[in-house]
DNA sequence: CGGATCATTTTTGCATGCAAAATCGAACCC
DNA sequence: GGGTTCGATTTTGCATGCAAAAATGATCCG
């Protein structure tokens, strides 16, 4: 029976499905902060009962994507910019942490992955890649942490972060300068230097919330 | 119409309540990790039906507590040194933010609640004890961050430590030690010392989850 | 004409029912 | 006797049903 075959069955429940498809749906930006969820019309959507829509909601909820009130039903996470500005603050702390923990354990393959992520930035300037690209970037630096308890609690936040993008409207001045920090990050990664990529890291981050924030101040939230 | 009454409506769903009294029942240890956790019994224990319970076995999974295996049910999260490792050297990155966070940002009100913390550490040095003070200690500190989504995830993550506690079997000599850098933690903060005060939390959460893995490498794991 | 009240409709939360998958056990074969 | 195979039982996953709560909107009163 088979020996070799034991690889990824990963049989996939339904409501794992939904948790997968209906967190795309929020990330892409197609309803927005604080808008109502309507059971009944994703369960059409998707095809499926109410059932495992409702444990996939759960789900969505406790990763903060949506915010669930009794009785009231669902709606998608409205953005708070003292949240925001907390969410950035904590993440701030673990791309130090990334910074430390990678310049030491990368391996070659890290490395190697790390800089195609890089060229392809450099080579894809135009704002409406970047976000897709740059997300990668930072997915590669944490994965040379090694450590699967930082990267899954740090691919969460980094999802909180994506969530904004349609308020801030991405920035090409910014992409520009975000290319140029990841330049830096780059030339201390390679150096293995530390303390440096978990400054730069940090400060990378930093930067990149004080322009979500400032962002967030001109738009009145929709929402 | 009772203006004054607005507050705390705090209506709680039942699946919530569920949520709240699995996850006690899980951290008090009362099922083995890696145990199979059947439906039906817990529906009876808690008097509700199959659905309720089976979207808080959703909220749990997603919080790191149980894990789900499609069509076969759910089980108590397994304990793998390895991820204790990793997650306390991810704790360690949050512990040492706090310090720099604390020293800075602790209110009065906040140094008050943490002293008492302490003095409850002191006069009551009985192992039995330690560990709801020792969590109230830590939760102290990290609230007075003041960043309630570093609070969130260092709560979960204090959580899933928690859970571990029947395998190490609170060892005495470990909870002196540990009071004495609670200690220093202490001066560190009074003095609000942010670097001191970084370094010896991580450190403490280092020294702590050090004795949590021998402990763990001397018991087989059971479950 | 503005605002409150109440009946209607809609939506939510939970219980139950049913089909498919997994588990268990006994019979069977080598 | 050890191991396999097949059927019965249990358990899981999802759909549906029903009662309670909220949202809607029409009527009434000032």
């Amino acid at each position: 029976m088979d020996i070799a075959a034991t690889d990824t069955p990963e049989q996939t429940t339904l409501h794992e499905q939904i948790v997968e498809r209906l967190r795309a749906v929020l990330l892409d930006g197609e309803l927005g902060y604080g808008a109502k969820i309507p059971e009944a019309e994703l369960c059409l959507r998707f095809g499926v009962s109410r059932t495992p829509l409702r444990e996939a909601l759960k789900v969505l909820a406790a990763e903060g994507f949506v915010e669930l009130r009794p009785n009231r039903g669902a709606i998608v996470a409205p953005v708070d910019p003292d949240d925001v500005a907390h969410l950035f603050e904590f993440k701030g702390a673990i791309e130090h942490r990334i910074g430390l923990l990678a310049a030491v354990r990368a391996t070659a393959a890290d490395q190697a992955r790390l800089e195609e992520c890089h060229a392809l930035l450099r080579t894809h300037p135009e704002p409406s890649a970047y976000t897709a690209l740059n997300q990668d970037f930072h997915r590669a630096l944490a994965a040379a942490t090694h450590n699967p308890v930082l990267v899954q609690t740090y691919d969460n936040l980094q999802k909180r972060v994506l969530r904004l993008r349609f308020v801030v409207n991405v920035n090409p001045v910014r992409v520009a300068q975000s290319f140029d920090e990841h330049e830096a990050i780059m030339v201390a990664f390679r150096a293995r230097a530390r303390l440096d990529l978990a400054e730069r890291l940090e400060a990378h981050n930093r930067l990149t919330g004080e322009a979500v924030l400032r962002a967030l101040a001109g738009s009145a939230v929709p929402g």
